[in-house]
DNA sequence: TTGAAAGCGATACCAC
DNA sequence: GTGGTATCGCTTTCAA
């Protein structure tokens, strides 16, 4: 068993309250006491007690505050999914989890949202939001007035953020590129289809896929390139557009959402042969891979991320915002037909 | 907040330990009493909170055995990464972690380690062993003297342990006919090495593999079968033989360890062309994933299954061995070069 | 058959 | 500046 602070106060000659103050930084405990009592904790190696600091924060619980652009977008779900698994397993170590949902991606939008979330008085934040540069200010403001942030699903740098917990989205593109290179020996003219020009994970996916491709010295050609902004119905039109203006399109790249309205396209204007390679997995996706529509897509475990959002941010509130915790990058997973059940 | 045993109390106009005592079936309480307050701990939806269990639990600390076959076997290094990052996690809650190293898979080995292990008094226990008849009824009856036993990696069914946590070797093996389906056009003559016939996992990967290269209608021939019997050299000198006797074989099915053998005698006698797939990701292979010598590897999360394993037990016992949990079956992780790192 | 009380480890607050 | 003490929710032991 492991030192507690009863043990230090012994050993000290001080009481429990003493050494309490003094493992907190607390003012009031005269200097060259408060020094002996930290030498001698370190001496006898002390880490504090999980069980016994949850219990005795209850009377202090712990709320955390989410947000997520998810207004019309499955992919979230998952992300979801993880918050409350969370929320259910931290449940009895008095942890409640609020989410705040928004649409889209205007900065005012975000940085509306994220001044409420501070303003309500959560003890932290996981916040899925976008890296420009106004939403960057408010963050680093919001976490310098002490309120701790973890960046799911897409970072926010050089914030002050506690840490990210997201996905590489350059290894995704890569994955995809060496997983397309094994499959298939013919030229490929690509069809690219992002959810944004002005959201850096579906820039980044497409980079790291051009990468991969020029590294395995592929022959191919992006031949268009078109926005869905996460909408099917967009996705639907501007595929076929560009499906009848570029007859020789074999493959399409779809770096986000907009994935069942590219498929409809697909199916109504070539309804032959196509590679289409995808990202993430929302149902019509799972559907698309299954009926072998879409050859594979490249997953990023979303539950696990909100999962991890929240026991990180807990772990750091419950552990006396010590230390900064290590960023949680999710796998790049593979999925076609046989795994994605 | 939630119910506590306390409002219970007053709520039943008893005391607290006698709550306790009828939450817990232990005997000492009047029938109508104890129908009262069940009903009344139903009523008020009562769950008891983990934090002031686990640190009342201090007092009987919780000691977890396991056994692993790992012996010359480095596929469980991560298994055992799994169990440390547990015990770690959970050493706060009075929580510590014994592993039994054994070597291979003699019946007559694991029975005495199983019994060892019973007689060593654990609260429970982590069993990755093999389902011959023999040793399920020696799992059978250390769980009947009370000790709760998980099955890791390997599952002993019929023997009432409270869970399984591991892969689905059924569905690796279909996964893997599925990829290699995307990947090669050309007729197939397959090699398929196996770690024993002996091990249900390993017969599962190859019936899976077979079934998935029929439903595909793939032109394919097992041309040979051998046993590495987790040994590299092994493996090497089979190998060579193999392909010595065999000139058409252009493909290798890996369903186990002997990696790096198999590898090394391809090397050898046939540098050029050859298609190799394989399972897991011990050092080796993440070196020939890397290097090209290997297509794809199909793993199954390893750390998560060590680290799940202890934590489904902890949950289990500090919730009153009330009801079993959920088995956990770890996702069919396909990995290229790409994803590999 | 039941109640009362002492902890488990950490914290907060009231006295001195 | 410090010590003492009640508290978080649960378990266990000792009395009654």
């Amino acid at each position: 068993m492991s030192v507690t602070i009863k043990e230090i106060a012994v050993r000290a000659g001080v009481s429990r309250g003493t050494v309490d103050r003094v493992l907190h930084d607390r003012p009031g405990v005269k200097t060259e006491v408060a020094d002996r009592i930290r030498e001698i904790a370190d001496k006898m190696g002390f880490t504090p007690n999980r069980a016994g600091r949850i219990l005795a924060a209850r009377k202090q619980p712990i709320s955390v505050g989410c947000l997520l652009p998810d207004i019309g977008n499955p992919f979230f779900k998952d992300v979801i999914a993880g918050f409350n698994h969370a929320q259910q397993e931290l449940a009895d170590f008095g942890v409640s989890v609020h989410i705040e949902h928004i649409e889209g991606f205007s900065a005012e939008t975000h940085i509306h949202a994220i001044q409420q979330l501070a303003k309500s008085g959560y003890s932290g934040l996981c916040l899925t939001t976008m890296d420009s540069p106004e939403v960057q200010f408010a963050v680093q403001s919001v976490i310098q007035q002490g309120v701790p942030v973890v960046s799911v699903n897409t970072d926010i740098p050089d914030t002050g953020r506690i840490c990210y917990v997201g996905p590489d989205y350059f290894n995704d593109g890569v994955t995809s590129a060496g997983l397309l290179w094994r499959m298939i020996k013919d030229p490929l003219r690509i069809l690219v289809v992002t959810g944004s020009y002005h959201i850096r994970g579906h820039n980044e996916r497409i980079r790291g896929f051009i990468s991969g491709m020029k590294k395995h010295g592929m022959d191919f050609v992006i031949v268009d390139t078109l926005e869905s902004l996460d909408s099917n119905d967009f996705a639907y039109n501007r595929t076929i557009n560009s499906l009848r203006k570029y007859h020789d399109i074999n493959c399409i790249f779809i770096a986000a959402a907009g994935v069942e309205g590219v498929c409809r396209a697909v199916k109504n204007v070539v309804p032959d042969f196509m590679h289409i390679l995808a990202f993430d997995s929302v149902p019509e996706t799972i559907q698309y891979v299954s009926d072998g529509t879409i050859d594979f897509t490249i997953c990023q475990e979303p539950e696990q991320q909100g999962y991890m959002a929240i026991s990180k941010l807990f772990n750091y509130l419950i552990s006396g915002n010590s230390q900064k915790p290590d960023d949680f990058i999710t796998g790049t997973i593979i999925k076609i037909a046989e795994n994605i059940g």
